[in-house]
DNA sequence: TATGCTATTGATACTTCTTGCAATAAGGAT
DNA sequence: ATCCTTATTGCAAGAAGTATCAATAGCATA
């Protein structure tokens, strides 16, 4: 059994349905321990289900976001990467060189919870990309 | 005289060049005192430069990015806008309506200090962009 | 288990954005 | 003022992502 079987219920709470196009999507980003393009899960997924096409995981991986199953997150150059919400962790991106680092969700709690109050949004509790220069491109 | 010419010593300061395209472009931004994709600061700056082309306007602001001069924000739904450095502020974006909201850099000082001194990245002094759900669409 | 409603898919066309390369032109040096 | 180097542009092809719509297939209900 395919382990994105356990997020069927999830589906079904929503009124939505589960597909073996979608199991095969987030399996493969269940398997695969890292953000992905939508065309690389593309490229794995097809091997399981042979007629998928990419419009499909395009927009299965939006629907994943907007249920909160998967996380977007631009990490430069345009590119935007996909990733299960279970990470639950943030992207610090050199914004020339592309280095990634990976940061805690600890230090923007505080800030999390003063930007809800003040604005009544209910802030996505697990991502946030911030851009800058790392050490080697600092010149 | 164009009010892009502004920018034209810190762009020499760097080994660039000043260019009709970069100034009609930088007019464009300082025009326009909002956030803008990149196919409507296309169509706004080719009436000052017929010959300009789509190619140009986007690597035009993708440089003007990496040299600190704009900056680009991801608002929601893959949207990649941009406006220039000045204006100095972050955006709250509903991901589902996709409406957005201004926040102050303020609230967000010491987290960025902390993040620097942890990373050794110096981080863009002028963007974060947040992703969640306004009270409208916590349903 | 069979039925019906409708969420989801695949196919196609289209929009948006990127890349490679030859021609052009900015601006420092002579 | 002219020359030279090379950053920058325009063009054209291509990659990446989106929208439309008819056909398919989950799954709730009986």
């Amino acid at each position: 059994m395919s382990c994105g079987a356990q997020y069927t219920d999830q589906i079904h709470a929503r009124g939505f349905r589960m597909t073996p196009q979608r199991l095969a999507i987030l399996h493969v980003l269940r398997h695969e321990d890292r953000h992905m393009t939508a065309l690389e899960v593309y490229e794995r997924a097809r091997k399981s289900v042979p007629g998928l096409t990419e419009a499909t995981v395009y927009r299965t991986l939006e629907f994943l976001a907007e249920n909160g199953i998967a996380l977007a997150a631009h990490v430069g150059n345009g590119k935007l990467v996909y990733e299960l919400t279970a990470h639950n962790h943030h992207h610090l991106i050199c914004r020339l060189c592309g280095r990634t680092v990976e940061i805690e969700h600890a230090p923007l709690a505080s800030l999390y919870e003063k930007l809800g109050a003040s604005t009544g949004f209910r802030l996505d509790s697990s991502h946030v990309t911030l851009f800058g220069l790392c050490p080697d491109c600092q010149t």
